[in-house]
DNA sequence: CCTCTCGATGAATCCATCT
DNA sequence: AAGATGGATTCATCGAGAG
């Protein structure tokens, strides 16, 4: 790594980047994590590109009447070209840093989703299939059909691995979106704990937009490790003091981030 | 017309038509149609060419030993290029016949999502949603998510009517594919009379693709008229037997194909 | 008429073995 | 070598039949 972490959990089990992506994976080696599970900047809302570019991610995703709570997302404001090839490009260090055979996951919304599955295959993973979570509290229109679910778009880093002993998992969600929430688009934390099962136990998951790490919060709490990316310097500090709340005990077996789990001494 | 159909309702409420979408599409009238609700053959399954092109449709989504059951499906061996276009085509026609603001929706698999999105703004309609039903029998698989869902693409054609006294549609459904069944790809009705509820009272409802008639059954049953296209006779037969078989009572309203409901003389 | 068990099934996918 | 074939596998749900 070239750059040292923003922090760490002390035990091994997680740690925090500051920074842009790109420039960060770039610093890590090959193979050294197991599962992706990202929630990038969508782009989406307005049809047209002036619609996205005029507005911070604020204003555009929320109910006028609660702007101010939230810092604006960096690098939301992209048009559809430039975001598929951004996402490609990322999306392509990531399979660099996962082991073969790992998993991928990446939230998006009903408009990003082709583009999403686009850039996926684009950097050069196997795209796998679409997990939906339906918000039972989404708005409802008049004569058209409520837009009531998000989707997880996932796949692998060539061949999955054929482990038969691994159980099946569930094939959608249904939860609400969180009521206190630190970041705007913050996802529930019951299916993110579900997705990150996907990983193997103590494995590592990657998030490099890490937000205000639910990531990371689910795989601590599922078992799993975690490394995290951020740009924005309030999410981080949120982020950290969300995980830094769950890792309390010492006596917690030790673990290296990028090693095998071992025991304590 | 050009053609004389397949099969009338007697009462005006259906009809059905033999032959090839894009030729019997070709002989409508323009504007004529309210909604377009179609189950296409998705030419999808496995990741290599040659699982697609099966040899046998039935044969490529069901379990041998079940082959034996049904009548192959007619153009379900297309490549990517070629399922696109294709679609392209029928969906342009498609537009051309419905009036304007009018709905369509197109069921699809994951596989086949954005390819559907992108064949359908190819025919010219405006997309406006993804509406996913979610199967809890679905066959699982180790390891990975279960494949529980399939996906209802919707659009409009231009701008759509703003009726603001019609109901919210629901924004998923959940509904287990049924057991006895007339097609292998056969949807359940619960969820086909949801989705017909878009069209307006009385409105006609088009289905190109209308394998056994679920289409039809919901839009009579939701007091909508239906005007079907099928290739296979033995789907035209046994679709004429289903929506005959509640269309009984000759003191219904009498109603024309194309043209206003009137009450029976 | 209700409850329980048992067997069958799926708009799949992977892999080994053929042509 | 590339394509075709056949068998094995996952488990929630439904229907049939028994109790």
């Amino acid at each position: 790594m070239t750059s040292s972490p923003y922090w760490t959990s002390g035990d091994g089990r997680a740690a925090l980047y500051a920074g842009d992506s790109l420039a960060v994976l770039a610093g890590l080696p090959d193979q050294c994590v197991d599962t992706v599970l990202t929630d990038p900047p969508y782009s989406s809302g307005g049809a047209f590109r002036g619609d996205r570019a005029a507005q911070g991610t604020v204003a555009k995703y929320l109910d006028s009447g609660n702007t101010g709570r939230w810092r604006d997302m960096a690098g939301d404001n992209r048009d559809q070209r430039a975001y598929a090839y951004w996402c490609a490009l990322w999306l392509a260090e990531c399979l660099r840093v996962t082991r073969p055979g790992g998993v991928i996951m990446l939230w998006t919304d009903w408009r990003q989703l082709p583009t999403t599955t686009d850039a996926l295959q684009a950097g050069g993973w196997v795209w796998r299939g679409v997990v939906p979570w339906a918000k039972p509290d989404a708005r409802p229109q008049a004569g058209r059909f409520r837009n009531a679910c998000e989707y997880v778009v996932w796949g692998s880093a060539g061949a999955m691995l054929h482990d038969l002993t691994a159980p099946c998992l569930p094939g959608w969600y249904d939860a609400t979106a969180p009521r206190n929430r630190v970041h705007p688009t913050q996802k529930p934390l019951s299916v993110t704990r579900g997705l990150v099962r996907v990983a193997p136990p103590s494995g590592l998951v990657l998030d490099p937009f890490a937000g205000s790490c639910t990531t990371g919060l689910a795989a601590l709490l599922e078992g799993r490790r975690f490394l995290g990316v951020e740009l924005v310097e309030d999410y981080l500090e949120a982020g950290a003091l969300r995980l830094g709340a769950i890792i309390t005990d010492p006596d917690d077996p030790q673990l290296d981030l990028f090693g095998q789990a071992e025991a304590a001494p």
